[in-house]
DNA sequence: GTAGGGTTAG
């Protein structure tokens, strides 16, 4: 082999992975690790990107580090590395060890672990005191003042949930620059305070396409949709660089929204840009197609993508379980074990689901028990809750009770809401009381579990039960959440709330109502006024029945989407069985495909029948 | 010749 004397020679030739090893051995018979030291830099950080330093210790990164004369350049880069990877408190290890003085450049690495260590602690404490100390650690060094420390600062704290502490850390900032306050606006959408957040987005000087990506994404993450939406085409108005991070909230505000449309036209919008069907925008493609019902879609996206990880899996386990598709789902998921990619806690919530969905009881629970035997998984409480929800649905009460008395965890709201609504399916009363006793203990103002257990004593027609759980929500300030529904005509979202007359379009809505109404009477449909809350008498009952959200909003569908469309509803709580019913009769007298989300899963009605078979 | 802010699954 001739020698190789070019540093960029040498680099190129490095810069295939498979030849590292080689390039190593060669520099060290020719005694040239150590110089030129950026060279020396630069094998760490390509070693430590390659998937031969598996378990994330980069300890052939670390064989690579110069000894004499040890560089801080070299030192960094692996501290660069060790914070990106899989397990960064391996960075606080090589910062302690570092054979010289850190400077801004190893505290922002260190800022970077930290940051990803907070956001994955048990608790905020223990977050708080990372976030806390590396602050402390910079200054002390007296790398405070930088701005690239700062800026990761203010992130570092979001991350550790710890939003005031953002807000004094931005407040030391002389004058902050555009990273800085994009890292605050961040922060503060993190922390649920969009409107601030917002204030401080409008009083920018200039803000690049990074500060418009931080603002949509933190309307997403506060669950504010429509504003994130209307940014995103504010952001194209003002000619701001929209690229895949932008698309990916876009999409995630339109899942959010079951807006398909709105949702497809970001599709081919990435597409006639000729974006590449990347991991992440693929993921939530998926995830949005599959919160829109177009869950065929949502499989297309799917296959065509080229790399596909945990999150890919799961977006489309998911996406199927929530479609009712059971069987495809724990298809879907078998596929998955058998490729290689590792399922993860999230994983098992979405198969689970899928199972309980189905009524697939035996296949449910093997998967629930390989959690721990094939994969070291620990199931956690969501875990036990869709075990709960698959027994009880299935109408297996005793073996739901039996498996809540085995858990080794204490039983959270959302196991003894599982065994509630399982009560509330197979009418038991005297369990439902159990299980709502249990609840009260834990969250004594959940409003869903006093509506199911006044909707078990109504179907049992016991009304003194009905009233009582009235009276007890009014004692203790229990607000039922106002059922909404929402529909996309045209690429905009209306809203309908319970009885609400306010749409520019009501008259017409109004009168479809009555025929409505009138059609199906005469295919002998029967309002089924069981599950109302409120004590009113009997003729007003059936009135506030037919004046739900999501009757108002598929009479709106009706009026306004084309005869050949199907319509798509989504309502922010479980469909109640009357509208369950009605839809199902509406889908079949006036021909129409129906497809409604739920709180929980989607109900796909045709020719007066519903794809959940009547089991949610 | 290493840095900072924005993105995906429940």
């Amino acid at each position: 082999m001739r020698p190789l004397r070019d540093p960029a020679k040498l680099a190129a030739a490095a810069s295939s992975q498979r030849h590292l090893r080689e390039i190593h051995a060669h520099l060290l018979v020719s005694g040239r690790i150590a110089s030129p030291p950026h060279l020396a830099a630069f094998l760490v950080s390509l070693a430590s990107s390659s998937s031969e330093s598996d378990d994330g210790d980069l300890s052939y990164a670390r064989l690579l580090l110069p000894r004499r004369p040890a560089t801080l350049l070299a030192h960094n880069s692996l501290l660069r590395a060790l914070a990106r990877g899989r397990r960064p408190h391996l960075a606080f290890g090589a910062f302690r060890d570092l054979p010289l003085a850190p400077d801004n450049y190893s505290f922002t690495f260190l800022v970077r672990a930290a940051t990803a260590l907070a956001a994955a602690a048990a608790s905020a404490l223990d977050a708080a005191l990372i976030a806390g100390s590396v602050h402390a650690s910079a200054l002390r060094h007296g790398h405070a003042a930088d701005p690239h420390v700062q800026s990761g600062a203010v992130s570092m704290y979001a991350a550790a949930g710890d939003v005031g502490a953002a807000r004094a850390a931005f407040a030391e900032i002389a004058s902050p620059d555009v990273v800085c306050v994009t890292a605050m606006v961040g922060a503060l959408a993190t922390g649920g305070e969009a409107d601030a957040a917002r204030e401080l987005f409008d009083g920018m000087p200039q803000r690049d396409h990074v500060a418009w990506n931080a603002m949509i994404a933190g309307y997403v993450r506060t669950g504010r949709s429509r504003e994130a939406l209307r940014l995103f085409d504010e952001m194209r108005h003002a000619g701001a660089a929209v690229g895949e991070v932008t698309l990916v909230s876009a999409l995630t505000a339109c899942a959010q929204l079951g807006a398909l449309e709105r949702g497809k036209w970001v599709h081919s919008y990435a597409h006639s840009r000729g974006m590449r069907l990347s991991v992440t925008l693929g993921t939530a493609l998926i995830d949005m197609y599959s919160k829109c019902g177009a869950v065929a879609t949502a499989m297309e996206v799917f296959d065509s993508m080229g790399e596909r990880n945990v999150y890919t899996w799961t977006s489309a386990v998911s996406g199927l379980a929530m479609n009712g598709m059971g069987r495809d789902c724990l298809e879907l998921f078998k596929r998955m074990e058998s490729t290689g990619v590792e399922p993860n806690g999230v994983t098992f919530v979405a198969v689970l689901r899928g199972c309980s969905m189905a009524g697939l009881v035996d296949e449910g629970r093997a998967c629930f028990d390989s959690m721990k035997s094939n994969h070291g998984i620990d199931p956690w409480l969501e875990h036990y809750g869709c075990m709960v929800d698959l027994y009880g649905r299935a109408g297996r009460l005793d073996d739901a009770v039996n498996f809540i008395n085995g858990m080794p965890l204490e039983p959270h709201e959302g196991v003894w809401g599982a065994l509630l609504n399982a009560s509330r399916i197979h009418k038991n009363v005297e369990l439902g009381q159990y299980a709502m006793d249990k609840l009260i203990a834990i969250e004594s103002k959940n409003d869903a579990a006093h509506v199911l257990l006044s909707n078990i004593y109504a179907d049992s027609q016991n009304w003194k039960g009905v009233s009582n759980v009235r009276n007890m929500m009014k004692a203790k300030g229990v607000k039922k959440m106002p059922g909404c529904s929402a529909i996309e005509v045209g690429g905009k979202v209306h809203e309908f709330f319970v009885g609400g007359k306010t749409h520019p379009r009501y008259k017409e809505i109004e009168m479809m109502l009555a025929e409505m109404s009138q059609r199906l009477r005469l295919q002998g449909y029967i309002a089924n006024t069981k599950e109302v809350l409120f004590d009113i008498e009997e003729e007003d009952k059936e009135d506030a029945i037919s004046l739900h959200s999501e009757k108002l909003a598929l009479a709106f569908g009706l009026v306004a989407l084309p005869e050949d469309m199907e319509i798509r509803i989504v309502k922010n709580l479980r469909v109640c069985e009357d509208c369950h019913d009605y839809t199902k009769m509406i889908s079949k007298v006036f021909n129409r495909e129906i497809v409604m989300r739920d709180r929980n899963r989607f109900h796909h009605f045709k020719d007066g029948a519903c794809s959940c078979r009547d089991y949610w």
